[in-house]
DNA sequence: AAAACACTTACAGCTGATGAAAGAAACTGA
DNA sequence: TCAGTTTCTTTCATCAGCTGTAAGTGTTTT
C-alpha cells in the first residue's frame, strides 16, 4: 500500500484529503509541524508528497525545495493560490504536479496514480547533475543511455552524490566501500578511483574528482575549457 | 536537443505550438497523417509527444493508447475538450499530462520540461505488469528494489515483453540470443530458460513462462493459487 | 511401454572485477 | 633545484559469476 503524506494547515481541508486518500486505499499521514516538515517528510519518506503551499512558517516553496535537493520524492503541490508565477515556480523547483483547490476527488486521484506510476522503480535513483544512480545494482543512466558499474565504483560515485561538494576523506571513502576503517589500504582506494574517473571521463559525465592534497577528495563540476589561459613557456 | 513530435489537426495551432516549441529550442516534427500516426511516431520515436484528441480518423485516445502500450514515451495530450471525462481517459490510458487550449507558452513548456525531466534515463525502459526491464543493461525493477539480469536472461525476458501473450518459437528466442538461426542448440536455450524461471520466481514477479509443447513459450500472469480446486487422491 | 520432448543439475571454461605491487608523476618546502 | 611525500598509473595474478556442455530425470503422447 502506497503511504502519502499530506502537509495542509485548514484542519478542515486536510481531514478531507486524508478521506478522500483513505478510500482509494492510501496509508495517510497528516503533517502538522510546518517548521520541520522537510525533516520530518525525509525521515517519513513517503511514496508522494501532497503539498499547500500557503503554509505558516517556511511556507511550501522552500519544502519542495528541500525534497527535491534531498532526493527523488515526488511533490504534488495542491493550492488555492492559481497565481501563474506560483505555479511555474513550484514546477521550476521540481514539483511533479500543481493543482489549484477546489479540485474534483477523481482528477486528484487520476493524477496522483500518474505520478507514483512514473516513479515506480525510481525510489533508490539518486539524482546527480545530467544523470542518474541507482544505488543497488550502481546502474548509471546518462543521455539516453545505462551502464552498469562495478561495485566499488558504484559505491564511490553513490558517497560523493550523497555528499555534493563536501569534501570526503580516505577514511570515509574506505569505510563505504569495505566497511571498515581498520585496514585502509590506500592503494586499493586509490586505483578504484582512478578506475571511476576514467569511467565518467568514458560515459561523458561532466563532474570530475578533484583531489586535495592531504585532506579527500570531493565532486566538481568540470571547468570549462578555456583558450585563453597562460601556459609556462617550454 | 530534445526531439518533440506535435500531434494537432488545426494548422493554424499546429503552426502556432511549433514556433513556441523551437523558440524553446526544441527539435519540432508534425505529424499530419492521423490515420498512421501511432506507427510513425513509433517510428520516430521523438523525446515526447504533444498529442490534440480532436482528430479525424481514429482520434487521440487511440494513438495514446498505442505509444503507451509500446513503451515508455511521454504523451502530453493539449487539447479544447475540457470534460473531466476526457482527463480520466486520457490520463488512465497513461497520458503524463493534461492540458486544456488555450494555455499560456509558459505553463505548457514548463510543464513539459517537468515530464522530459522526469523521463530522463527512462528511454529504455520496457514496462511490463508490476516491473520495468532497462533494455540496455537488462536492469529490473520490482517493488522498490533492482537487480542486474545476466545477459542471456535479460534478452530472453526482453523478447517475452516485447512480444506479450504471443507465443514465441524457439527459433525466435535462439535468434533473440544468439543472433542466429543456423546452430540452434536446444539445450543451452533451455538452462538458460529454466535460469530466467528461477531468477523471476526469486525476485518474486507474478508473470510465469508458460511451455506450449511442440510449439514454444509464452509470458502470462500467474493464476491465483485456488484452494478449493480438486485434488488426484493419493 | 516406448518415443519424443521438456526440464534439472553438475561441472569446466571464460570473462571481467578486484587488489597487490612496482614504479612514474606531481606536489611541497627548503 | 632537490629530496621527500603524496598521488597516480599500469600490470598482473586471483577470484567470482555467467555460460554452454553433458548426462540424467521427468513428463506427455501415441
Amino acid at each position: 500500500m502506497k503511504r502519502i503524506a499530506v502537509v495542509e494547515d485548514d484542519a478542515l481541508v486536510r481531514e478531507e484529503l486524508s478521506e478522500i486518500l483513505r478510500r482509494a486505499n492510501y496509508e495517510v499521514y497528516e503533517i502538522c509541524e510546518f517548521e520541520k516538515a522537510g525533516e520530518r517528510l525525509l525521515e517519513l519518506s513517503p511514496d508522494l508528497v501532497l503539498l499547500d503551499l500557503n503554509l505558516p512558517g517556511a511556507g511550501g516553496f522552500e519544502i519542495c525545495r528541500i525534497l527535491k535537493q534531498a532526493g527523488s520524492m515526488p511533490v504534488f503541490v495542491l493550492t488555492s493560490r492559481d497565481q501563474m508565477q506560483d505555479e511555474l515556480r513550484a514546477l521550476k523547483l521540481g514539483a511533479d504536479e500543481y493543482l489549484t483547490k477546489p479540485c474534483r476527488a477523481e482528477r486528484l486521484l487520476a493524477r496522483l496514480e500518474n505520478i507514483l506510476k512514473r516513479y515506480e522503480g525510481r525510489r533508490n535513483l539518486l539524482e546527480g547533475e545530467g544523470f542518474l544512480l541507482d544505488r543497488q545494482t550502481y546502474t548509471l543512466y546518462i543521455d539516453d543511455t545505462s551502464v552498469i558499474l562495478p561495485k566499488n565504483q558504484g559505491k564511490l560515485l553513490e558517497v560523493f552524490l550523497t555528499r555534493r561538494d563536501q569534501l570526503i576523506t580516505k577514511e570515509e571513502l574506505c569505510l563505504a566501500v569495505w566497511g571498515t576503517t581498520e585496514f585502509i589500504d590506500e592503494n586499493a582506494l586509490q586505483v578504484n578511483l582512478t578506475r571511476l574517473k576514467k569511467t565518467m571521463a568514458v560515459v561523458g559525465m561532466r563532474q570530475r574528482i578533484e583531489t586535495v592534497r592531504g585532506e579527500g577528495y570531493r565532486l566538481g563540476l568540470q571547468q570549462q575549457a578555456c583558450a585563453y589561459v597562460s601556459r609556462p613557456q617550454p
